[in-house]
Order: C-alpha cells, then sequence, then structure tokens
DNA sequence: TGTGAAAGACGATCCCT
DNA sequence: AGGGATCGTCTTTCACA
C-alpha cells in the first residue's frame, strides 16, 4: 500500500467506472500497470466491491429509522440471519454497551415502519429514532494523518 | 421506474463496474437502450455515484465506533461542518430524540479514537459505542414488496 | 513492477424503426 | 423508447526492460 495505490483507491472510490486508460492518466502510470495495482487490491481483500449507490429518497425510501435492539437473550436478532435479511433493513451493527446491536433501515411508509417494528419485538425490545439527514452519507477511505 | 430499471440498479449495484454490453446481456436489452436508461438513472439523481468500497480492516482502520452527539446548542457539530469533514468520521445522521446526531467513525488506534472524542467534546457531550462488526455492511436497494 | 505495441472488445453516436 | 451499424477508444496480452 503505497501512495500510488492510495492514489488508485482515491479515484476508484470517487468514480468506480473509471476506465483504466482514464485512471492511467490521473495517476501518471501506464494502463497495464494500473490494472495490475488495482487487480492486486481487489484480491487482497482491500476493494471489497463496487457498487452504484441509489438515492433512497429517489428510490421511494423517504422513512429512514436507527433501531438499538435489546434482545433476549436466545432470540437475539443476530442469530437469526433471516430477520437481517429482510430488504428494509439496509445496515446492521454488532456494538458494545447495554444493546446488542444496531439496525439502519429505510423504508417508503410509516405503516410499514410500524410492522417491521412489530416484527423486531419478538427477538428483542426495539427502540428507534428518526433519521432527519444525512450530512455525510458516506466518505471515502483515506491514509490516516 | 419500471423492472427494467430494477433490473439494471440491481446489477450496478452489486457490479458497478460492469460494461455496457455485459449489463445489456444480463437485462436482455440492447447495449445502447441499457446506456440510455443508465444515462437517465444517473441525471434523475436515483443512481448518485459509483464508489469502489474499501475494507477499512485491511485499509488500516481497526477501531470502530459509533458516538452519539448530544450538542451544546449553537456549538452543535452539525454546524461547524470543519468538524464533520474530518477523514475519521465516514458517515453521519442527524436524528430525532435526545441527541441531535450520530457519528459513525473508524480509526487506526484507540488512542487515536481518544484524541476524536477530546476535539468533539467542545462542541457537546459524546456517548460512545465500540463497533464489534458489521453483520451487514451494506445492501443493495430494491424495490419494496 | 512498469512500458510499449498489437489484436479484439467495447462505448458512443447516428439513424432507422 | 429500442435495435443495428459505425468508428474511435479502451482492455488485455505479450515481449522486453
Amino acid at each position: 500500500m503505497d501512495a500510488m495505490d492510495w492514489a488508485i483507491l482515491g479515484e476508484l472510490q470517487a468514480d468506480a467506472r473509471l476506465s483504466y486508460s482514464e485512471l492511467s492518466r490521473r495517476v501518471h502510470l501506464s494502463a497495464p500497470a494500473v490494472a495490475e495495482r488495482v487487480r492486486r487490491l481487489e484480491e487482497t481483500g482491500v476493494i471489497s466491491g463496487y457498487h452504484a449507490h441509489v438515492d433512497l429518497g429517489r428510490a421511494g425510501r423517504t422513512v429512514r429509522a436507527l433501531i438499538r435492539m435489546d434482545c433476549y437473550g436466545a432470540r437475539c436478532v443476530l442469530r437469526h440471519e433471516e430477520v437481517l435479511t429482510q430488504p428494509e433493513i439496509v445496515q446492521v451493527y454488532r456494538v458494545t454497551g447495554d444493546t446488542c446491536c444496531l439496525l439502519v433501515v429505510a423504508l417508503d411508509s410509516m405503516a410499514h415502519f410500524e410492522r417491521l417494528i412489530d416484527g423486531l419485538s419478538h427477538y428483542g425490545r426495539p427502540s428507534s429514532t428518526m433519521v432527519l439527514s444525512s450530512p455525510v452519507a458516506w466518505r471515502p477511505v483515506t491514509p490516516l494523518a
């Protein structure tokens, strides 16, 4: 992971659809050399994937919330994968502290949200907070000073 | 936003670097037609970008935490953009409830984390929880049933 | 590792449907 | 709005440094 790798990562985090030739121009390296470095970043797992980001609001998911789950021991949602694979749940963090995990959910209506909460309450006590906005929706990973 | 748009969104969310020709094969449409639909999805903002995802652990960011900020009125971090642009902060949610926002942070050490907390405490009272793992790191957006 | 050249594939565009 | 043909560009592979 030298400066060249970080330069390539920076470009691909900003625009994953850049061609190797455009990438090679930006980082001042030949296209085959860039392609080889990208291949290795993928192989070693530094790059975990390339994803189009969909605007949740414009896709109809106007209701967003954070749900802290205080689970009932063995009935913990983390032990029931089928719960976590619901499309409404967009992120799950297992955390320390007095709750077992935090769910980030995005839905199309409050009614749908109410139904989700009802389903989750079988596994633990959900404590919800509505998301008003995301001042930082996502930030590229850079080497820390 | 018909079924074809959703099929294209599904493919590009799974692999943003797919070529139009490969995409056209997968959704059974000609390449120019696919390109035109993608262009419109970008223009209308449904697709907000294409990003390479970097594995935080393999990039040296081994410490992750969620920080709820209980801000001191006008000194709220949401009013101080320079605070939120720090590279350690990877996501920010403005939320309802008794705290003003939730920060998702990723750092290379606990010492660095301590310094971050110290800096934040100027703006409000930070309440932190460590992230153990992400059972669902990210999920593609699909039409809800 | 990185470069340069060559062959095949791909992306952009135009026109027609 | 989609399909087919075109041309310029890009990806990939190779030999070589």
